[in-house]
DNA sequence: AACCGATATGTTTACAAATACATAACGCTT
DNA sequence: AAGCGTTATGTATTTGTAAACATATCGGTT
């Protein structure tokens, strides 16, 4: 059985800027608070993980993720209030193109 | 100024039969009338091409591309009628997107 | 039979992305 | 000051994909 699959993501001059990696993220770092066990959970590279960051945060106005180094647990990861807003409209976004997808009904029955 | 950007594409068993490039393959064929003009078309290498063809013919129950060797002008590619009606309804998808795309005012206004 | 333009296919090369590995730095707690 | 868990960062290795190159094959035309 054939499907249809959807994938989306936020361009600034045509650099990859928002999408599913990132989002995932994201969700991963609000769970854990913590950049190394995020990367972890999604089996990425520390290093991978760590340059989504920077690429986060260097495209956007303001911070993303603040990564904070030292301290009682060692350091650590959160999400800020801004990134938590673009979160929640992608989550949205997608949910609205997976509706779309559902009414697909004509592209599926001319596949074989 | 960011934009969003969607990629569709048609899985089966978790593998890709149909998307952008094959899309985009099937329409130079239709205008050439060859598969070397058409991945030349699309700066893609012969070989790639030819790839793309025996997989898209592979995993349809009826072939969409028929191609031929030898002949008056050495061979060609031809569309079948159900690789055209594949298009048809992908073409059309896509355009469904663009018009949710282009409603999505919150998502753009939330990123800085 | 020689030629031509296209398909058919194996082998090699190049490149980019992800991973793996190693090590340093930080700052709080004890 | 020693230890801990995390972030920070350089280097080397692996891997997967696309391209490049080289031939072979086909079948109609001349």
């Amino acid at each position: 059985m054939k499907q249809i699959r959807v994938k989306c993501w936020i361009e600034e001059k045509g650099e990859k800027f928002y999408g599913p990696g990132p989002h995932e993220l994201l969700k991963q770092i609000q769970k854990e608070g913590s950049l190394s066990k995020a990367a972890e959970q999604m089996h990425l590279s520390y290093r991978k993980g760590w340059e989504m960051v920077q690429k986060l945060n260097l495209y956007s106005e303001e911070p993303l993720i603040i990564l904070k180094k030292g301290g009682p647990h060692g350091g650590g990861a959160k999400v800020t209030p801004h990134a938590l807003a673009i979160f929640e409209e992608y989550e949205n976004f997608q949910l609205k193109i997976q509706e779309l997808v559902k009414q697909q009904d004509k592209l599926l029955e001319v596949l074989k």
